[in-house]
RNA sequence: GAUCCCGUAGCUCAGUUGGCAGAGCAACUGACUUUUAAUCAGUGGGUCACAGGUUCGAAUCCUGUCGGGAUCACCA
């Protein structure tokens, strides 16, 4: 089935013909670039570069480009265009007696469009009205648009016809990035987060390793998997939820700290803050525990905030956070008692849910202790802590890979980072006492007998790696989506994602099975 | 998965009480050799998301489907 071409399509295709037919090849092979856009905005000096009263410059400054046009003003005679290249926009200036006969009227004006991709040649001045330019005494097409673009323009700060549907941008981000060069900046960004996180950490010596996708038991966190089926083997396997148990057998083998950076898979709902595949970092240090783990992050993450923005003070929404170090350490409960004036410790389950229904909080019988307290501190505590502030200690149950709190009873040794109202990291002193992992596997089934499908899976191969011997190890977990939506300001996952999670569009509005 | 909102030209959007489908940008023709939301004159462009229904008559009212957004639930 194939979708009507509108009208500008046709003229395009047209178009086209017409530059085969004039002896012009569409689609040619390469373009020397020299220079982009932005460097000869910086570059040009106008007492050396500017042309006098039609005179040579002094010092002409040459250039060669490439990129596509966005914007056409044609004036008679001569013609200006906005050309823009991977570092923004410059104006380009053209003249009909500089070109070969009859290709400023024929080819230039008549045959190409706002979204071709062309070469350029010629040398930078200044226009009248005071813009920065490029005279070009040669232009070239290096690839012609057959659709058309959506064309925003701006004056006065404003910009008119701008593109907001969501679907749009979402589904062709090609677009959204030819448009948006706030888009390609959100992007540039998150590139920038995450090699500087790993440029941090090989600085420390730490190995990226890279773990199965492919795993035949699903692990490190509670979730459900999405599943698959290997032909050969005839076996199903899961995608990965988590990384921790095969990087945790990497500190088994002698490693003494790896990390990863990768996707996981968990088959849940979409939200602003849930797409089914996102990037997440997890790192383990050998010898170490959580509170060593809590510089750490402070650290890295400071230091990420200081490559992005030059400063630890990031503008979110109509917040400021500072990441500048230290920053706030509470124990879970004191916060809960501090935000609801209930002390939860000691409390038995069936005390702290009614306390959690005083609160007007809806507990059913299938929830446990641990997932009360969690309940309550998700909706009276977390929400409020806007500036980054380590929340540690949290019950045992919560936590079936943590190990126990070296002080206090009936906790771990765990903690995590929140910022903004959310969590950004997820830490702990990694247990590795082979017999107590066992029993909270155990634990972990017996919920999944009751009804919790998102209980942990019993990993026999991973208690016969502790049996070997595993070191008092520090573990951390980022999501590397939610840390790039605080640092850059992103309200919605899909914002920090290029291709993010979409209906997949049906065939009849959609596109394209091509006829020629 | 639940609730609410949305879907009209390539793009942004109007469309009154149910009565001929509209504007700006983009496109096309013409004028204009330093313009910049360029300007001026003219022209073309529609599966009103899709399928039914009500009606003399539906973009408009009703039902269903598809897609998107927001909120909620689960989770990081």
């Amino acid at each position: 089935m194939t979708r009507p071409r509108s009208e500008q399509e046709l003229r395009r295709r047209e178009e086209r013909a017409a530059l085969e037919a004039a002896g012009i090849n569409p689609y040619p092979y390469a373009w020397e670039v020299t220079r982009r856009s932005r460097e000869v905005l910086e570059t040009f000096d106008d007492a050396r570069h500017q042309p006098v009263d039609g005179a040579p410059a002094p010092e002409p400054l040459r250039v060669s480009m490439a990129g596509r046009i966005m914007s056409k003003r044609i004036m008679g005679k001569a013609a200006f265009f906005h050309l823009q290249d991977a570092q923004g926009l410059i104006q380009v200036y053209v003249r009909r007696d500089d070109f070969p006969e009859g290709f400023y009227e024929e080819v230039f004006r008549k045959l190409l469009d706002i979204g071709d991709i062309v070469g350029i040649e010629g040398f930078a001045f200044r226009t009248r009205m005071g813009e920065i330019s490029v005279h070009a005494e040669r232009l070239e097409l290096l690839a012609k648009a057959l659709r058309p673009f959506p064309v925003e323009k701006e004056a006065d700060g404003k910009v008119y016809n701008e593109i907001t549907d969501k679907e749009f941008r979402y589904r062709q981000r090609y677009v959204d990035l030819v448009i948006h060069p706030e888009v390609r900046e959100v992007f540039r960004q998150r590139a920038l987060l995450v090699s500087t996180i790993r440029r941090f950490l090989d600085d420390r010596g730490y190995v990226e390793v890279e773990t199965p996708v492919l795993q035949p038991l699903y692990g490190g966190a509670a979730a459900r998997p999405f599943t698959t089926h290997h032909n050969a083997l005839d076996i199903d396997l899961y995608l990965r939820i988590a990384d921790e148990l095969y990087l945790k057998r990497l500190i088994v083998g002698g490693f003494e700290g790896v990390y990863e950076i990768s996707k996981d898979f968990r088959n849940e709902g979409l939200s602003r803050f849930h797409n089914p595949e996102f990037t997440m970092l997890e790192l383990y240090v050998a010898y170490r525990d959580y509170r060593w783990m809590m510089d750490l992050v402070e650290e890295m993450v400071e230091r990420v905030a200081i490559a992005l923005h030059g400063t630890t003070e990031v503008v979110h929404g109509d917040r400021t956070l500072s990441f500048a170090r230290p920053w706030k350490r509470i124990p879970l409960l004191d916060a809960i008692r501090e935000a609801t004036g209930h002390d939860l410790a000691g409390r038995d389950r069936d005390a702290l849910a009614g306390i959690a229904r005083s609160l007007g909080l809806e507990i059913d019988s299938s929830m446990g202790a641990g997932k009360i307290i969690d309940e309550i501190f998700g909706t009276f505590v977390e929400p409020n802590l806007v500036q980054p502030t380590f929340i540690t200690d949290y019950p045992v149950e919560l936590s079936p890979l943590a190990k126990r709190h070296r002080d206090r009873a009936g906790l771990v040794e765990r903690f995590e980072a929140i910022a903004n109202g959310k969590e950004i990291c997820n830490a702990f002193s990694e247990l590795n006492d082979p017999d107590d992992q066992r029993a909270r596997f155990e634990e972990q089934a017996r919920l999944r007998t009751a009804g919790d499908e998102e209980a942990m899976q019993l990993d026999e191969d991973y208690l016969r790696a502790l049996e070997y011997g595993m070191p008092p190890t520090a573990g951390l977990g980022v999501g590397i989506d939610r840390l790039a939506m605080l640092m850059t300001g992103q309200e919605t996952i899909r914002d920090v994602i290029l291709f993010p999670l979409l209906r997949p569009e049906v065939e009849r509005q959609g596109d394209d099975a091509d006829v020629g």
